[in-house]
DNA sequence: ATATAAGCGAGACGGTACGTCCTGTCTTTTG
DNA sequence: CAAAAGACAGGACGTACCGTCTCGCTTATAT
């Protein structure tokens, strides 16, 4: 099917909607997900308070939105894992990137205003599953399939179930600050998920 | 939060403080966390706004103190979890239980409420830590050496990281509505922490 | 404001513009001068902004224009006052039908926006007097002229000024409200500006 | 019984009502009625827009309110008309007087402010005639009553109707701008006015 | 037993932000 | 190719709460 140019008679303004998400992710950044304002964020972008009210339901998906678009772009190139035929060594890379990302400061807001819209808004929490969880987890379970044709994880594994048991442990650490985040921490999560799902 | 030690200490109204947890756990539970409004749990407690502001910090320490309170009670008397020898049973047991918790419509919008100031606000976390989760976990663990000593568990196993891997994907999974908490979930969970962590 | 002499020299749409003068006087009857919106206009009258604003230079002239519209045809038609030859009951005749219209409610609206914006408009109250007031005042006139002649009137009489004495009690008891609009009050207004002008 | 204390002492800011009375006046002067904003005028008045929504029910009020007040202590001091023991002499004085305030464009605006709230609302209206017009007519008639006496005006004249054909002429030229403000305009109507009332 | 001071209910205050409404301009689409 | 439809930046509306600040009143020591 040709993408083509978008046939939607929308008028929405493009440069309006632009201004809008990155206004909303530099306010995020600065202040914090509770102290943004529609009000701020219309001012910044040099809008109409209506004109985000036209298009977005609520602050929550504005926010949301901003930094959905941020990673849209990302997950079509950085596509593939690492894939050296040794998935202890992948995933150990892996998730000490994943933990380097969760404990760089310049993250921790952003990634908590998202991670708060999705924990309190159904809507958009399936938005988020499918946009950016799934098509993330889709290039993981990738490797993780990989690992079972070489034999080094169970045939029958249930790949959610390992993703699961590799990252869960880690978000919740994070989220409840709950314990440091450690290429140790990482590697152990990595070395417990492989002995749970060994052939 | 919860009052001091010494009780003479203050001439704080005891009424007027179960009141407002009283009023902020009905409203939580009626209108959800975000819109919970101080002056309406004044309104409702039959209080002065003041008397509010005097003795917590902040709403969400109001709303974390209403629900602090609230499991206070039962930890002491759920001291121990059951242990009939077979930790893999037991486990299951316990894991069910929690997934049906976790279920239940009715509590819903107070665990998100209390789930949401930890997460947004790193002293009310340790004080979770320390006052609920440390206590609960304590109890789990109990469980756990146990079956260390029956040869069900490897004796070296780190037993913080057994308790995230059992249930930090439960959590997740309820906290961003990725799927379905079910017994067979739970069960799950239990089988992979058992063969993770077996002699 | 009402189209100049040569209706070729634009392509205004005769359609449109009476349709937004037709909404206008509806919706300054049913809700009052304050509360109509020109967006309310464009919708009613099926019309987009940009014609009302193409046309018209201010809401008030839009809604002046409406009402000035309406008495044009009038105006021609009743074009003099009833002469029997008696002063005083034809001054009455008419007085008593003018506070008529006045205390009519069907008429209170729209009389006191189109009064509004003849108080704060200089450029209107102009239009209004050449357009409106003084055809009006010059019927009138004639029919005092004829009192002169018959001698019932002072010869010297400055007409505007009986006129004015005539008129504007009436008119500002009827826009302050101060007093109950009656015939009674109609014919002492009579009586007293003939005995102030009696030859 | 004493008095005591003012028992319904409300908990209303003299300070605050007086800072709004006063940026209203300032703003009205400055920009015109209909460009006096609730925001402009809270803000001016370093006070929050609610402390004005909690004291007035519109922003006509306010106006209406700042004006009365500002007139409040006049009309105390100013209580009698002159008395040359001539009554046209005197009422020339008076109206000459009155065109020249009108006449000032410093109180134009004001004026016409305080005269839109009173056309448009009845409730304000009431409280003009009650609060400024009564006293201010009382003080008139009490030197017609005098003229009365003196065999200057007919005994048996209704002095409400008397200052109709005096003041409304005068106020409705002004209004409509219909013509000019002269102290020979004034003198006119006080010549009309004796003839039509003399003994 | 009495003053005295703290805590209390109440609620006004200066503010910030909300979400809605409307203005007057500009752009796109349609008949 | 004119006009409807309607998006846009801007800004005021009136409401809801924030957190602070008196008010009088009650109550519980600490003289």
């Amino acid at each position: 099917m040709s993408q083509g140019r978008n046939p939607d008679r929308t008028r929405r303004s493009e440069r309006s909607r632009q201004a809008i998400l990155e206004a909303t992710r530099a306010l995020v950044s600065e202040v914090g997900y509770g102290k943004v304002a529609i009000e701020t964020i219309a001012a910044r972008a040099g809008v109409g308070k209506q004109t985000i009210y036209r298009w977005w339901p609520s602050k929550g998906a504005v926010i949301f939105d901003a930094f959905l678009a941020l990673s849209e772009g990302a997950e079509g190139q950085g596509a593939a894992l690492p894939d050296t035929g040794d998935i202890e060594v992948d995933l150990k890379t892996v998730m000490r990137a994943t933990v380097a990302e969760f404990a760089d400061p310049e993250f921790e807001k952003p990634i908590r205003a998202l991670n708060n819209e999705i924990a309190n808004d159904p809507d958009l929490a399936a938005q988020y599953r499918e946009k950016l969880a799934r098509p993330l987890d889709a290039v993981k379970k990738e490797r993780l399939r990989s690992a079972q044709r070489a034999g080094q994880l169970a045939a029958g594994a249930d790949l959610d179930l390992v993703l699961a048991v590799l990252y869960a442990p880690l978000f919740q650490r994070w989220l409840h600050r709950s314990g440091p985040l450690t290429a140790e921490y990482a590697d152990s999560l990595v070395d417990v998920t492989l002995r749970a799902f060994r052939p």
